[in-house]
DNA sequence: CCGACAAGTCTTGTATACAAGAACAGCTAT
DNA sequence: ATAGCTGTTCTTGTATACAAGACTTGTCGG
């Protein structure tokens, strides 16, 4: 039995690890014999998954994975690293007591992060531990609300940053820092928060490397053939 | 001839302008036979409509309206005085010269605005300049993108405008601020830009007075009865 | 009078047949 | 050789019949 979620799920994961590269077709029939469904809950998915940014859709053409979008992924960092800054400082500066289950969960995640590290091919579980800070961020900050938003936008910057992250310095990295946001949360000192934070997202726009290891998966504006319906 | 984006926009309009009420029944087969097209692509619009927070999706039961809700409301409120205060810094403080066009844009919303305000029962039209005026402010600092992002989840936060802009010195007030805003960004001087946007954006979170006057479009958490489809 | 059950009738969800545009191969005529 | 048809075969888009859950109504039995 796979729920039209499953399969959104499925789809979702296969793009995010670059299972399915970009450029790859997604049939409808072919998916609807493979999941053994019918079109119709099938198309729903697929609207998902283009409303997503996941594909791109060619009206009776077909549906291809799409290219990584380098112009998304630095909006998307943009919108985070304003908002992250603004909600740490906040939590930083206020007064009122911090929700001790939601310090707690931080500092769980962060543990688990540290052994992530230690074990090896631990890369896609350190990623998903990443998401689970900032998402417990938001959490504290109230604000689950604008990081679901965001998620929706996210088929970009989630296969950009699987790219990046293949050193394992760069991970140690990304875990020090967590540590810094949270000491500056816990210990409300809101001093340095703004370089911090800029630093953790920005830092890794790296444009060069992946255009130099990773060309076949960007979407490059020389390459523009006709583009995609709108989907708004 | 009404293609599924008439059909998409019509509807959308109709809610936005309260002419179909929070907790009105969108029947499929209602709509198929008004819009004369099959349930097929209906149901596409829907979808969307869904999917934007306009209507709230019952599994086998229907397709309601939704009723206002005003958490979502301080969500968007944050996020966009988050970032149009970032950004409205930046354009205040950068060094390079401001592309006329958008200026000149700018300057031009602003005195159509004016001349709404003078001519009666042109609230429509304010709102929409309004809409217009942060847009082009959006993308004077290249971030178009992340304003279609935020257009995604308005459903609440634009009918919850349409209440409170009934009075026409709120009207001349939001073109003050306006006014103030735009000088920021042309004089280059970013000093009152926080307290500016602040007051423009947060300052009608007049809850009481909503209470008061549209308790009826209004989701409060007292009626909650069996919540709609997650749309995730 | 009232509760329980069951038939009927709503609703949306799914499967499938058909329509129609897009791409391609292969032919023909120039 | 090549431009231009033209039929074939992909694709997605649409219409429609049917499935199945949810609610209503009425009837029957206590």
């Amino acid at each position: 039995m796979t729920s039209k979620a499953d399969i959104l799920r499925q789809l979702r994961n296969e793009i995010l690890t670059l299972e399915l590269k970009p450029g790859s077709i997604l049939s409808e029939t072919a998916l609807s014999e493979r999941f053994e469904i019918s079109r119709t809950p099938l198309r729903d998915v697929l609207k998902q998954l283009a409303h997503e940014g996941y594909i791109d859709v060619y009206p009776k053409r077909g549906n291809l994975v799409s290219y990584i979008d380098l112009e998304s992924v630095e909006q998307i960092i943009y919108l985070r690293s304003t908002l992250e800054k603004d909600m740490i400082k906040n939590l930083a500066s206020h007064t009122s007591p911090l929700p001790l289950r939601g310090v707690l969960e931080l500092k769980e995640i962060l543990e688990r992060q540290e052994k992530a590290i230690r074990e090896e091919h631990a890369h896609e579980a350190f990623l998903q531990l990443d998401d689970a800070f900032h998402k417990a961020l938001f959490a504290l900050a109230g604000r689950v609300f604008l990081w679901d938003l965001i998620q929706q936008s996210n088929a970009h910057y989630a296969r950009y940053r699987r790219l990046h992250l293949l050193k394992k310095e760069k991970l140690k990295e990304i875990l020090a820092e967590h540590r810094s946001i949270l000491d500056s949360v816990i210990g409300r000192n809101a001093e340095r928060v703004n370089e911090i934070v800029e630093h953790h997202l920005h830092e890794d726009i790296n444009t060069a490397y992946l255009l130099e290891n990773f060309a076949e998966y960007l979407n490059l504006p020389s390459f523009d053939s006709s583009e995609p319906a709108d989907r708004t």
